[in-house]
DNA sequence: GATAAAATATGATAATTGTCATACTATTCA
DNA sequence: TGAATAGTATGACAATTATCATATTTTATC
């Protein structure tokens, strides 16, 4: 059984809000696992009943449409928390997570993340901001779906996974998605996603070397 | 100043977990405004400091995206609450909300919110599930604008439109909005909308008359 | 390391959607 | 009332996007 208490990535999360004693008492109860590349945390529909924190490794956050095409909504990375809204809707879960790489992830029961609630003002209200936030980045996400061509959201997804996950020691994007996912995120055929990828790198705004994808150019991407 | 604790509306919304003291101590801050149709309550960016109580009528929240488009990301109705997630966020609103309709609504500022919000626990449970609920409405909404073609979106709007407000004494939809606003909920351009609406008219879907929109067969939509 | 399987790439084509022009209708207001 | 204006409707066309077929490349597996 780790200790929370010496968890860094605890300071990433609404969790930083709590004291020792409740970092204790969170010690005590959580479980911790280990999630292989493409397995799934949670699915859609499931009663998870606590919330996951992320110690390492990155899952997507998707949703299946009625079309069958499967819709990525979100990435979430080391020391985010997974299934706060479920949690105090007290309903099953929206969306399914699924891990892009391998993970270790801790499981904090409901009740005792409840109780910290009640308790525990600050924690609550920094749970509550990052709701608030995921519900103002929904809206615009929402807003660029309706609204920008599939060019556009394409250019600012890549740009997107450059400023959430960086670059590797040879440029290119530090985050492992097949076109596939990079068409769930963008919402548009996975054909369309590799057409245009062609594209951007005939025009000189990326490279590409098998599932590598490098940013040569970022501003031209932007001014799309 | 009237009474918060005769008004009815209260009761369809977090506001209803507040007790009479409480009550009692809003409607002594709190200020009535009377809208126009065509105004806005707040717009994007503004610094609100506080949320809104809608008595009576509808408006859209809406939010211009980077093509000059108006996506209208929801509709709020009467009972409802405006605001919630800018107040929390301590941030400007996300969204514009204009009136569709004359409207009536109350102003209780931020400070008189978060005292009940920091001893009331029923009451910002209940701010916080409203919330959590309006988070998995965008992120289905998102799915939605990603995935599926105009036509099924527009025919949804429209299941939508029905369910919400319901029908007039001649069966036409009891909202109005313009063939523009249509098209912005379903984020189209507007002549696509309306040519979608003759076709929906034509395999007798709907019927047209002027403004107004009579739907004729809510399974055939449902089918789409 | 050879082979199968999966992922990526590209062409051809169709379907969807947007844009611009123009006509028609309803509403406003002097 | 009648002109002006805004909103609705439709045609013609272009641009975008999806679909299906088929290479080609990469990855996995024995």
């Amino acid at each position: 059984m780790s200790k929370c208490e010496q968890c860094i990535v605890r300071e990433f999360s609404s969790l930083k809000a709590l004291n020792k004693e409740e970092l204790l008492k969170i010690a005590d109860c959580k479980s911790s696992y280990t999630i292989k590349k493409g397995e799934a945390i949670f699915s859609e529909g499931e009663n998870v009943n606590g919330i996951f924190c992320i110690k390492d490794g990155v899952c997507k956050l998707s949703k299946l449409s009625t079309n069958g095409n499967d819709q990525i909504v979100k990435l979430i990375t080391k020391g985010e928390l997974l299934g706060q809204r479920s949690m105090i809707s007290d309903e099953p879960v929206n969306l399914t997570a699924i891990a892009l790489e391998d993970m270790e992830v801790c499981f904090i029961p409901k009740a005792e993340i409840m109780g910290f609630f009640n308790e525990n003002n600050k924690f609550s209200m920094d749970i509550m901001k990052a709701i608030c936030g995921d519900l103002k980045e929904a809206d615009d996400h929402l807003v660029n779906m309706a609204q920008k061509p599939v060019k556009q959201r394409l250019a600012e997804t890549l740009i997107y996974l450059y400023d959430s996950f960086g670059i590797d020691t040879d440029n290119s994007l530090n985050i492992k998605l097949s076109r596939e996912e990079i068409a769930g995120m963008v919402g548009t055929a996975t054909e369309s996603c590799i057409r245009l990828l062609s594209d951007f790198k005939k025009s000189g705004h990326i490279e590409l070397s098998g599932k590598k994808i490098i940013i040569t150019d970022i501003s031209k991407l932007k001014r799309l």
